[in-house]
DNA sequence: CCTATTTGACCCGG
DNA sequence: CCGGGTCAAATAGG
């Protein structure tokens, strides 16, 4: 990114922050709106990263999602195992990461998300091999974040840290945090919400899919299946990239019911249950499904007996 | 048992 | 062909 074009870029961020914060304070005042404070939280959030990078020398690359797609009547898209090739038009950027010298804590210190690691390769002409790592919710909510870490060769206290895409995903620790900052009475207006008795989380992208998870307090599997579906009609190629670029990150919606205590275990046990009726999951293919969406034009979908193998 | 990591194989773009 | 990135089976660890 040319030096140019830094300083308005800056200026737009900060003055974006700056009204997520008035918008914040007049949340505050007003209802049980914890849905769209914790929004706000993530859009302050996102512009303070966006600053730290800049601010911090290190290099952020975004191609615009908008120059990618030019036939957006292109209809379905299909979960093809060997396509990878929207991952370039992902955004990418990296840093470095010191790790402190006293301490002997290995590797670089979390960055708030949990990652999974899928891979480790020797790097040529790098004495340290480089780490790969695919944000832990990847199959849950299809949060397409990766990032590579590798040990400097002079300064072995440094990693050197390359992000790629955005994060989707509703972290853990997001969650416990919107869940603090609710008051503890306002039992009254939320009547409405309270449907049951089991703690649920609702989770809705406003471009037209959602994910829901519900699941019960007991173990029994005979509870309402979680459920991701994409529309019934089929969705455009440019509403579909808006969902992901613009992303869940800033458009998605959260309603959390009383007594939320969904995690990712959870996420993952009624996942992973595998139903004594012999039924699977519908989840089962969700990773596929929006793991492999393609957005490049070129790419043609096409149904195969592959699709639900 | 389950989930996370390791690690050689595999894929793919340059 | 080579090397970076990913997959997935084996393994580790709770």
């Amino acid at each position: 990114m040319e030096t140019g074009k830094k300083r308005p870029l800056i200026n737009e961020l900060t003055q974006g922050k700056e009204l997520a914060y008035q918008l914040k304070n007049h949340l505050d005042k007003t209802m049980s709106a914890q849905t769209c404070e914790f929004l706000v939280e993530k859009i302050l959030s996102s512009y303070e990263k966006a600053l730290s990078m800049l601010n911090w020398g290190s290099t952020f690359d975004e191609i615009s999602p908008r120059t990618q797609v030019s036939d957006p009547a292109d209809s379905p898209h299909h979960c093809n195992k060997n396509v990878f090739k929207k991952r370039k038009t992902m955004a990418k950027w990296s840093e470095q990461v010191k790790v402190c010298s006293g301490s002997m804590v290995e590797g670089p210190l979390s960055d708030g998300y949990s990652w999974r690691k899928y891979g480790q390769k020797d790097i040529l002409g790098a004495n340290h091999p480089r780490a790969y790592y695919r944000c832990t919710h990847r199959n849950f909510q299809g949060c397409l974040a990766t990032k590579q870490v590798q040990r400097s060769d002079e300064d072995s206290s440094v990693f050197e840290v390359t992000y790629r895409g955005r994060h989707t995903c509703i972290q853990a620790t997001q969650l416990s945090k919107a869940l603090e900052k609710k008051p503890k009475k306002e039992e009254v207006e939320e009547e409405e919400a309270i449907q049951d008795s089991k703690p649920t989380l609702k989770m809705h992208c406003d471009h037209g899919f959602s994910f829901k998870p519900n699941k019960g307090t007991s173990t029994s599997e005979d509870g309402p299946f979680p459920s991701f579906s994409f529309p019934s009609t089929p969705i455009e190629t440019e509403k579909l990239e808006n969902l992901i670029y613009l992303g869940c990150d800033s458009t998605t919606f959260i309603t959390l019911d009383h007594n939320l205590q969904s995690s990712d275990s959870d996420l993952s046990e009624m996942m992973n249950s595998t139903p004594n009726s012999g039924e699977n999951s519908p989840l089962a293919d969700w990773d596929l499904s929006l793991d492999y969406v393609d957005f490049d034009s070129n790419f043609h979908f096409d149904i195969t007996s592959e699709m639900f193998s």
